[in-house]
DNA sequence: GTAGGGTTAG
């Protein structure tokens, strides 16, 4: 039997589902073993075959014909120009194309398409699209819809990514495979996999096949649900049209399991793919190496990791990350430190994220100088930190008591024209009540609405204990009235706040009312105020008949 | 010129 392991996410406790940088967290997975058993005889059932055959149909690249620039080479430099993020360059080539009497193809303009998107600029994309249909010249093809359709998934736009596809059925250019599985694949990483689910019947039944890639968009998707049954009969449907697992898929599977703690099984995997001759890459070692770290085997995975070296160029920053992370957790911040300087040895750039998972380790283990000399040198080092990692320090400054240090680096962020979401503000009101100045970080609380933001359950947690902690309890309860009118539901934790409170300023009565409330809603006292509680009992202060409420889970 | 897998963070 298979050990359930539960893998809590620190999912915003807002009253929305989406959080504010789109953290799409795995939710609680119902193990069970038919996975393992699916690989295992999916393994044995292929044994005795020989390994398919590696695909080459790349042509030939198409050679430059006559005098340049012709159009190719004008596409290929706006192509360049996109990716520097040059869009005005860009668009200037295309003026070239007209100053050269050349007519620009549909190709042309699905690189511009294609560059804006990139950069985020979906209005600007849609613009030209628009142009297109209304030209009349150069209409959109496939490639163009599909293009779109990647946009507004990237921007998470699904709904509007469908509304395009209804679009396509309407007129000549039907949506393909490409445009499908685009969508297929977003929907599942917001984990609307029935969406997703019926999306993929309605592809087949207008007789457009799946292929390995679809397949493993769907897997993913419920895999992240932890429905462990639908991923083996995705896995048994692929199979029987002859579409086969690769090292994506398997990848998939095994990071799965990973997550899940499972770790033996997902080197299990491991040695199965190597024997059916599909090799494990750099991002399958990287997700053992995740799933050893997880479970604390830090050791094993190092040795992946050294597995990697000897394999060759096999390692990536992203694959250094995970190993740094793995030390971080576990407070080895020497080693994360010296494979932080390794790195550039080998050719590779630490990112943000190899910067915040060391900033925020440093913060945590109350090492704020260094984590400040990290954030310097990430600057230095020519990553600009982005407004994630400046919340990080932020929050470990507030955390560790430098109130007028962490006011200046906001000040700085506000200098920054960043996105300052409701996250930083949280951060700040929570530094601000630790700080002991309820009144300022009541003012900020205030005037969220006019900077355009909206508080969450978590604002509303921070402030309430904020308040708690000042002994203004009747204020705490307004705002606990204020967040349910407001229709962001209180949590387990906004009501243990309130009773520690209550508790903590001798308002024993009104602490015995909302415990019941809190259970009748189906939240349960934490530990630290059960403690309280038990304190209270046995002083006698306490109505007994509460006991089996507090214990309740 | 379009589609799939791995890391951080209140």
């Amino acid at each position: 039997m298979l050990k359930i392991i539960m893998r809590a996410t620190t999912a915003a406790s807002s009253s929305s589902s989406s959080s504010c940088w789109s953290s799409r967290g795995m939710n609680c997975l119902h193990s069970d073993s038919s996975l393992v058993v699916f690989v295992n005889n999916y393994f044995a059932f292929f044994h005795s075959q020989s390994s398919k055959p590696i695909k080459s149909t790349r042509t030939q690249p198409e050679q430059p014909k006559g005098d340049l620039p012709n159009i190719t080479n004008l596409n290929i430099l706006i192509n360049c120009y996109c990716h520097l993020n040059q869009m005005g360059f860009s668009l200037s080539v295309l003026g070239n194309f007209f100053k050269l009497g050349l007519k620009p193809k549909v190709s042309t303009f699905n690189t511009l398409i294609n560059g804006f998107l990139l950069k985020n600029r979906v209005a600007e994309a849609a613009g030209i699209f628009n142009k297109m249909i209304a030209g009349g010249n150069c209409q959109p093809n496939v490639v163009t819809y599909g293009t779109l359709v990647k946009g507004f998934c990237m921007k998470g736009n699904n709904s509007a990514a469908i509304q395009l596809l209804r679009k396509m059925e309407e007129g000549a250019c039907k949506p393909d495979l490409v445009a499908y599985s685009t969508i297929i694949d977003s929907l599942c990483k917001d984990t609307l996999v029935d969406d997703a689910l019926n999306l993929f019947s309605e592809m087949m039944c207008k007789g457009i096949a799946p292929n390995v890639i679809t397949y493993t968009s769907l897997i993913h998707g419920v895999c992240k649900l932890g429905e462990w049954k639908e991923a083996t009969r995705l896995l048994n449907d692929m199979v029987s049209r002859n579409i086969f697992p690769d090292v994506r898929t398997f990848t998939v599977l095994l990071d799965t399991l990973c997550k899940e703690g499972m770790v033996g099984e997902a080197q299990t995997v491991v040695e199965m793919m190597i024997e059916r001759d599909i090799e494990p890459d750099t991002v399958t070692y990287s997700s053992l190496m995740d799933g050893y770290c997880l479970q604390g085997r830090i050791d094993e995975a190092k040795k992946v990791f050294e597995l990697m070296l000897s394999k060759g160029s096999m390692v990536d920053a992203f694959s250094y990350n995970i190993l740094i992370n793995g030390f971080c957790k576990h407070k080895m911040m020497d080693e994360a430190m010296m494979l932080l300087g390794e790195m550039s040895g080998k050719g590779l750039v630490p990112d943000t994220v190899t910067y915040s998972t060391l900033v925020d380790s440093c913060c945590k283990m109350g090492k704020i100088g260094d984590a400040q000399k990290l954030f310097s040198k990430m600057q230095a080092c020519g990553q600009l930190p982005d407004v994630q990692t400046y919340a990080i320090l932020l929050d470990g400054l507030c955390k560790n008591r430098q109130l007028s240090t962490a006011m200046q680096l906001f000040r700085e962020m506000e200098g920054k024209r960043f996105d300052l979401n409701i996250v930083i503000y949280n951060i700040l009101i929570d530094g601000l009540c630790l700080a002991g100045k309820i009144e300022s970080a009541r003012d900020l609380f205030c005037g969220l609405s006019s900077r355009g933001l909206q508080p969450n359950a978590r604002t509303y947690n921070i402030m309430i204990k904020g308040l708690c902690i000042g002994g203004l309890t009747s204020e705490a309860v307004k705002l606990l009235t204020e967040m349910e009118e407001k229709g962001c539901s209180p949590d387990g934790y906004t009501y243990n706040i309130i009773i520690r409170g209550f508790i903590n300023n001798n308002e024993t009565v009104r602490a015995m009312g909302l415990i019941q409330q809190m259970v009748e809603r189906g939240f349960s006292a934490d530990a630290s105020t059960t403690e309280l509680i038990v304190n209270l009992l046995c002083k006698d202060k306490v109505d007994p008949a509460l006991l089996p409420l507090i214990k309740r889970e």
